[in-house]
DNA sequence: AGACCGATTCAAAGCGCTTTGGATGTTTGT
DNA sequence: ACAAACATCCAAAGCGCTTTGAATCGGTCT
């Protein structure tokens, strides 16, 4: 059933048809009530194809999905973040379009999807040091917001963020509050825009705190809960191992969590551990008392609103960027304690 | 820059111009080289929506992702599911639209995106008991694949599974040969197709080895850590604990870890734990030897493959339909061991 | 009453592609 | 040398919608 034939059926013209269906009001409310009432008696939708075509606007959203190392590993956040900007789409009648691509030729991936004009603006994933896609993406006069920032976090291109520096700052004082003075940190991949900032603000917090920061207890690599485990295997077989961690994601915490217990340690008691939570939803910090003390944000709720934004965005292109920085809860769980009591191990 | 735009600036007609890009035979191999010379230099690619309505094919697959319970959950294999599927729609020029809906409300989206051609398939998740799934995509006449079965396994539609029943049953059998009776299953919401016949390999590898199956060893619920947490600190405090867990997801293992440990109890030594591993990219089932023994299939080798079958249906509707069931390997790792050593506890 | 007006409706063009059914030369066969 | 066959190219229709500009009609104003 298309128009034509819907218009037949009814005998009324396609133009008034589309009119009313597309809540024009240039049609009198009884035949508007008709037409509503014939599109579904026989479930009649107007073709997205042909719509788009004659309308110029493919209302899609395209997101190109990073795959990253030699296992193509996705990150666990996407389906959170994704299912947040999908409630975005839906509500305003938007599709939404994936492809995975390994990072390091992504570039592809977006210069196709914007010669087919098969979307109308991006969402941009794991921003990166010297990140290409800001100037490629303007090239391509597609709207588009980052998730996360490029290190040139000026004014020109729109982003959501959280405030990575600053909270992983807090979480070093913290620990330095608790006593700590060897503290590691386990990182994502430092060429990820995040990961450095996250860095940096250890090291603010520790150079403040007057700790010494040892390149053996730095690491960073793919968020895998065995790397977690093997960083921190090898870290607390140290002849100084450190007694703290703070972590990146919530699955290298679980490695680390593994690590300790392996060496027959307590978390939280003989070592503490700080990480930062997305809220995945499958990976819950605990219910009543949060397993690990963590930074926090809620990776869905940032899905949610970098694809608010680029909605806005692309119904009013000549509004000013916006950027948006989120601070980040820090809330206490079971995984940290004195720092006096790891002493005694 | 469109195909009038490109052939005029060639002197030559669309049709040629469409022809020589689309392979057709009928365009002097001098002149396609000019032509695809042309496109390549001006960046031309034929609009996505304008082919599609010119054609009559999307050339789009739809997935719907279901999220499930109060916290929306996203199931975590889907991930790599999607990364999977991608590898094989990218190569054969399908894009790939996404769909998050709650559970209780997906068949909108199955209607709607068929009633705006959206997609020329689907792949279907999550199958569940009396899948509505199998019957509406029969009358919308779309060609689909179910990633798992509906209870209704016959051969009137696709789909590609792993066979959790056989998995299930041989990895009870593990335990038991291993001397343990008191074995608790703690599976995914029973009202998931796979979570059924998981059960259903328990209970007949139980019965074959004469153990008796207490209902207050059997748990199903959201496949979270913290469920797997819960489930089984509650098991492990029961007046006859179970001395081995058989476990529906990795995620959920990681709870009942982390519940074996807060007892002051040893996996693998005290109780034992079998999962079934999906493979999922970063949570990578140990490096040098498992740390679960595990039921294992990879979920990203499925995407690929649903995706494949997918696609030659499409391409061949009036193919027979394909089932494909698929063995899981059965991995040993280092959470099993003889229950004598358990009866010590 | 005649011009005007607002409310409805419609015909037709256009979105950017593919594809059918010729047209135009060029070879080939005899 | 002439018809047939082939290679190459093109004009135009059509995919299913939106949207511009115009037509129609009953009612209003002076």
């Amino acid at each position: 059933m298309n128009l034509k034939q819907l218009s037949e059926k009814l005998g009324l013209s396609p133009t008034t048809v589309s009119r009313a269906l597309n809540g024009y009001p240039e049609v009198s409310e009884a035949t508007r009530m008709r037409i509503l009432a014939a599109a579904k008696e026989h479930n009649y939708s107007p073709s997205a194809q042909a719509k788009s075509l004659a309308t110029g606007r493919a209302m899609t959203i395209g997101h190109v999905i990073p795959t990253s190392g030699a296992t193509e590993m996705v990150n666990p956040i996407f389906g959170d973040f994704i299912a947040g900007a999908g409630e975005t789409y839906a509500a305003a009648g938007y599709d939404m379009m994936l492809s995975t691509v390994h990072r390091d030729n992504e570039l592809y991936a977006y210069r196709d999807l914007a010669a087919r004009r098969a979307v109308d603006g991006m969402i941009v994933h794991a921003p990166r040091l010297n990140d290409p896609r800001v100037d490629l993406l303007r090239e391509l006069e597609l709207p588009f917001v980052f998730h996360g920032r490029a290190p040139i976090d000026d004014k020109s291109y729109s982003w959501l963020d959280i405030n990575n520096t600053r909270a992983f700052e807090r979480a070093t004082k913290l620990l330095c509050d608790l006593g700590h003075r060897n503290i590691a940190l386990i990182n994502g991949d430092e060429t990820m825009d995040f990961a450095l900032r996250r860095r940096r603000g250890f090291m603010t917090a520790m150079e403040a705190a007057g700790c010494k920061v040892r390149a053996e207890w730095l690491a960073k690599g793919e968020m895998t809960e065995s790397f977690g485990f093997h960083t921190a295997t090898r870290m607390l077989g140290l002849p100084t191992p450190p007694t703290a961690f703070l972590v990146s994601s919530i699955i290298m915490a679980i490695g680390v969590r593994r690590a300790i217990a392996a060496k027959g340690l307590r978390m939280g008691r003989d070592v503490s551990v700080v990480t930062h939570d997305d809220e995945i939803s499958y990976l819950k910090n605990g219910d009543t008392e949060p397993v690990f003390t963590a930074t926090r944000s809620s990776v869905r709720d940032a899905g949610r609103r970098a694809a608010e934004l680029l909605l806005a965005q692309i119904s009013n292109p000549s509004a000013d960027t916006v950027q948006e920085l989120w601070e980040c809860d820090l809330t206490l769980g079971a995984s940290t304690g004195p720092a006096t009591v790891l002493a005694r191990t």
